[in-house]
DNA sequence: CGGCTTTATCGTCAAGACGACGACAAAGGG
DNA sequence: CCCTTTGTCGTCGTCTTGACGATAAAGCCG
C-alpha cells in the first residue's frame, strides 16, 4: 500500500479585544472556492517547514508582527470533503494578541478586518471555518479560567482594570472590580508590579503590572 | 505554487489502569525505521477516510473494541524531520479505556503490551513518540481535574472506590476516601446511582454508579 | 454466635476562599 | 472646593476544603 498524498494547511484564529469586544481576524477570499466569502486566514504548509513555523508565517503576513502574540495549537480538521479541490488536512491555531493595527490583506485575500465574534459566528464562513471559530472561542473562554492567558490580550504593561476588561469581554459578563483586584493580585506569580503608575485620564492613577511567571492559576477563576 | 504532498498519519495514546498503575499501549515495531523499538500504535490515514475514523480504525485493530472508549484529539506533530522516510504530519489521539484484555499486535508490529507509564517514559520510543506520550499524560492528568473524564477509565457501572482508584493512579497520590466520596457524590450530574450494590469481596457493599450527564466538574477537583 | 477486619458512608470542625458591598485614596473638572 | 471617576483596602456571612472521628454493613475465623 502506498502513502496517499494530502495537502496540509494551517488556519489561524487570531483573537483580540477591540473597543471592549472580543474580535477575530477574518479575510475576504479573493479566489474560488468560496470567493467573496469570509474565512479564517491561513495557507499551505511548505515542504520543509515546521507546521508551527507555517502558522507564524501566516500570522506575520496578516498582522505584520509575531512578537508578543500567544500562539497555541487548537486542533486539526480532516474531514475528507472539507476542501472541494483536494484532500486537505488543516492544523488550526489559536492566537491571542493585544489590540493591533488594522490587518493587512494577504495575496489571496480581497480584504481583512477585525470582526466582533458575536457577529462572526453569525456569518457563513468558508470551508469548516465556522466550526473552527466556535472551538477556538470555547477554548479561549475556558483557558481564561485556569491559566494566566488573559495577559496575552494585554500590552506588555497593563493595569488591573485593563485585565478585568479582558475577562469581561471574553466572558461577556461584568465582574466586581474589588473582588477581581483581590483575586488577581493575590494569585501567586500571576502579576508582577512594575512600580510605575499610569498617567491618568480621569481618576486615581493605577499601578502597572507585567505578566508573572505562573502559567496556571491556582485557585482558578470562576465565571 | 503547487501543493506539496504530505503523508498524514494517526498515532494513538491509549491509556488504561492496570493493577493500580496508569498504563499505555505500546507496540514493538517490526519494520524500519526504528525496527525493534517501542512505539505508539498508529498508521496512515486512507485517502477517503476522516482523520477521526482512521483513529477509530487503529484503535479497533489494536484493542479489538471501540465501544466504551473515550477518544479525543490530542495535537498534531509536524516537524519536517519527524519521519526519515518522507514528510509526514501525525495527528495524535488520546484514548481512555477501562481495563481491557491483552492487546493484539497489528500487521506491522512484532508485539504489543500494556506498559506502566512510569516505565514507558523512561524507554526510548520511536519517532517523536516520547514527546507525544508526555503531552498525553499531562493532558489526562489535567482533564481529570475539571472534567468527568475519570469515568472513561471505569466499566459501565462502578463504585466510588473504583473511581477514587482511577484518580490515585493517574495523579500518583493518595486521596482521602471520605472527602472524595463527599465531593464526587455532591457534584451535580457527575454520578448517577443505579440503585444496586456490589456483591462484596470483604467489606460493606458499595453503591454502584454510572456516569452522569455532566462533562465539566463544577467545582473542579484539586490535586 | 461473637468479636475482628475491611470497606462504605455520614458528621464535625477549623481554615480558607468567595460574593456582596462599604469605605477611603488620589487624581481631574467644574 | 466639591463632585466625579477610578483604584485599593476591609468586612461579613456563606460556602468549600482538608483533617479526621464515628458509625454501618458486610466477611472471616475461632
Amino acid at each position: 500500500m502506498g502513502y496517499p498524498p494530502f495537502a496540509v494547511t494551517v488556519d489561524l484564529v487570531v483573537l483580540t479585544i477591540r473597543a471592549g469586544h472580543l474580535s477575530v481576524l477574518l479575510i475576504e477570499r479573493a479566489e474560488d472556492p468560496y470567493a467573496g466569502q469570509w474565512a479564517l486566514p491561513g495557507g499551505f504548509v511548505h515542504v520543509d517547514e515546521d507546521v508551527r513555523d507555517a502558522a507564524y508565517r501566516e500570522l506575520r503576513e496578516e498582522t505584520g508582527v509575531i512578537t508578543g502574540i500567544h500562539l497555541e495549537q487548537l486542533a486539526t480538521y480532516g474531514a475528507p470533503d472539507r476542501d472541494p479541490r483536494m484532500r486537505t488536512v488543516s492544523v488550526a491555531w489559536l492566537a491571542l494578541a493585544p489590540d493591533l493595527h488594522e490587518p493587512v490583506a494577504g495575496s489571496d485575500a480581497a480584504g481583512a478586518a477585525w470582526v466582533p465574534v458575536v457577529d462572526a459566528v453569525r456569518h457563513r464562513l468558508a470551508f469548516d471555518h465556522a466550526e473552527i471559530l466556535r472551538d477556538a472561542i470555547a477554548r479561549a473562554r475556558a483557558k481564561l479560567e485556569y491559566t494566566s492567558l488573559a495577559t496575552a490580550f494585554c500590552p506588555p504593561e497593563f493595569t488591573v482594570a485593563q485585565l478585568r476588561a479582558v475577562y469581561e469581554a471574553v466572558w461577556g459578563q461584568q465582574l466586581d472590580a474589588r473582588n477581581f483586584h483581590r483575586k488577581v493580585t493575590g494569585a501567586a506569580g500571576f502579576l508582577e508590579p512594575t512600580g510605575r503608575l499610569t498617567n491618568v485620564d480621569g481618576g486615581r492613577p493605577a499601578q502597572l503590572f507585567r505578566p508573572g511567571p505562573a502559567l496556571l492559576l491556582d485557585p482558578p477563576f470562576t465565571r
